[in-house]
DNA sequence: TGAATCAGTGCAAACGTTTGCGCAAAAATC
DNA sequence: GATTTTTGCGCAAACGTTTGCACTGATTCA
């Protein structure tokens, strides 16, 4: 049997209620005192019950991350797992545990989730996602949960606790930065905009040639079906219409790779017939011909900034709803400059 | 403050010891009281509480999931997040809960799962990798703490649990898949060989050559070094060497993914000049050009299958340390065919 | 000098389960 | 009908913490 408070306290010659205060570094103890039991915890290798100390306490010290339900070629979005070890990285710091919910629909998370949250399982949520009229975060909201939303939130916003980057101004960067390329002629592909990261990109791309003066072409903004056939079948018509445009801004690395490939079927060189800008900075924007011009999101960092939130949050609970916009980057290649030399950066790769 | 086990007793009218048996289907309840104990239980939304019953029952219901310690490119597999929604979906169905550890360096991990092991936070690792020497892995057998392995063990083979492919089988069939394509000049390019899984893949290329009569080229069978920048330099030398072979087993996608971009480089043509065959089956796989002929390892099952052994063994613990072996299958592209017909499969994405 | 304050500790009751054991009542045995 | 066995259930003691409250001895104040 593992040792225990009361090991601790006999060897200590002190009840365990001191030593567990010690633990907690009270202040109606002795300094005199706690060096006693510190040693005597030393000494045993004591290491305080996680389930009891939960039960005594009713928490759990315990956030739930939650996955989108989505088909499988979703998670191939280095996105997921970074925002994870972010997650897990803060949490084993701070002696909190986590456990990502999954499942491929939305009732499926919801019933998990509901078991969980009745169960004392959880303290709270992270949701990895945020999308309009979503049944999981509406429970959650509905049943006042504590939840933090990865992405911007849709409704209830100041009530809401959220990380997100800032999408708008990202999308507005990654466009501006093709104007001052020269071009005029710009689209914007994106996925399911019920999902707020790809509709706030296409805004701040829309906001970008407002404030340059450049004028809206609706067929220039596109939000492409799920169905990849379709996808090409929609690109392609896009490259071939008359008013090609010359620079495409594209919400995901993925689809940019794919943009690529069309382009070099259609025998369009890139950057100099189009030139592309894209987000997520993944590995495949490193290693796509020609690499791709993408934004860095820091996924890494929106999880651990959602951790912290988290838990923050479930140690006082009186705290306002406070919103976190997390940095990102624009990391320049081939994809959207003319003769880019070869930079240290990504030869290092 | 949420419903209990007493609430329950008293609407039912027995006792919490009668309620709690009849969540566990004791037999020695009549089957009468259970359905009036579950009645109560239904009326009220009854959820055992996670904390108190682990306490009372001297386990977590938690499994750890140990990510191997390395740089953010290693992420970018997806691999790693398919194993985990395998594990997080078995675990979600059988009331269990998992916990991330990730870390930059191998003593990070070591001293988050010490404490973890120490306070009872969890039940058993689950280790997302299998290493030669791993302080980890070796810290978990020496203490004789539950964990399973995904991949092969490397020691103590009989006393350690894991679960893996037969990458041997796999690479032997990969392997045998271009000889059969006429193919006799082929070519291994691994990783690091202290992961079982590489090591595991060049002995089963190595078998193929010889069962099939073919002698084994030293300079045919690479561990490449873990810099891109060397990698692509050992990969030239490779693909200019006046034996330059006329196909390639790779064990990552992504790398085989490198060794496309070099041979367009070098004016080679795939498969007409070099064949390809790599692992994993990733997005990367289906993207890129020519289209990867890859093996699928099933990622997404060796986590529910690692999850349900584990679980298993939680609760029985004298079980034996089995090993299961989740199925391959070479999914056939471009990169290893001649004239291939566009498949529905590929086509469909 | 006596009352009031305060710092430092311990007592014991929670927290919500599980489970060994005991005890009735019912069933089986003779 | 008396004895034994079985069935079905409840009692109460764990499990290892946390924490409100009480208590003691020392200090301060008037």
């Amino acid at each position: 049997m593992a040792v225990t408070i009361k090991d601790v306290a006999q060897l200590a010659g002190v009840s365990p209620s001191t030593v567990s205060r010690t633990c907690k570094d009270h202040p109606s103890i002795s300094e005199e005192t706690k060096e006693k039991v510190r040693q005597a915890m030393q000494k045993l290798g004591y290491e305080p019950n996680f389930q009891a100390s939960n039960l005594a306490s009713q928490n759990s010290r315990t956030i739930g991350i939650v996955l989108p339900p989505s088909a499988r070629e979703t998670y191939e979005n280095s996105f997921y797992l970074e925002a994870i070890r972010g997650i897990s990285s803060f949490c084993n710091q701070k002696q909190y545990i986590n456990t990502v919910v999954t499942g491929n629909t939305e009732e499926e998370l919801l019933s998990v989730i509901k078991t969980m949250s009745r169960s004392g399982q959880v303290d709270g949520f992270i949701v990895l996602y945020s999308k309009q009229d979503d049944i999981v975060i509406n429970h959650l909201y509905n049943e006042g949960f504590l939840y933090v939303l990865i992405g911007k939130a849709y409704q209830n916003i100041n009530q809401t606790i959220y990380i997100d980057n800032d999408n708008i101004l990202a999308a507005q960067e990654a466009t501006e930065h093709l104007i001052k390329q020269g071009h005029k002629k710009i689209a914007y592909l994106g996925g399911d905009n019920s999902l707020m990261f790809s509709a706030d990109r296409r805004a701040g791309y829309q906001l970008a040639l407002t404030i340059n003066g450049i004028t809206i072409n609706p067929k220039y903004c596109q939000e492409l079906p799920f169905k990849q056939k379709d996808q090409i079948k929609a690109i392609k018509e896009l490259l071939t219409s008359d008013e090609r445009p010359s620079a495409i801004v594209v919400c995901d690395d993925i689809l940019a790779f794919t943009l690529e490939d069309i382009c070099e079927e259609l025998k369009l060189s890139i950057p100099e017939d189009i030139a592309i800008v894209s987000f997520n900075n993944s590995l495949i924007a490193k290693l796509a011909t020609p690499k791709l011009t993408s934004i860095d999101v820091n996924s890494y960092q929106l999880g651990i900034e959602s951790a912290s939130q988290m838990i923050n949050h479930i140690e006082n609970p009186n705290l306002m709803a406070t919103k976190i916009i997390v940095p990102h980057h624009l990391e320049v290649r081939e994809s959207s400059v003319f003769h880019r030399e070869e930079k240290e950066e990504s030869a290092t790769f």
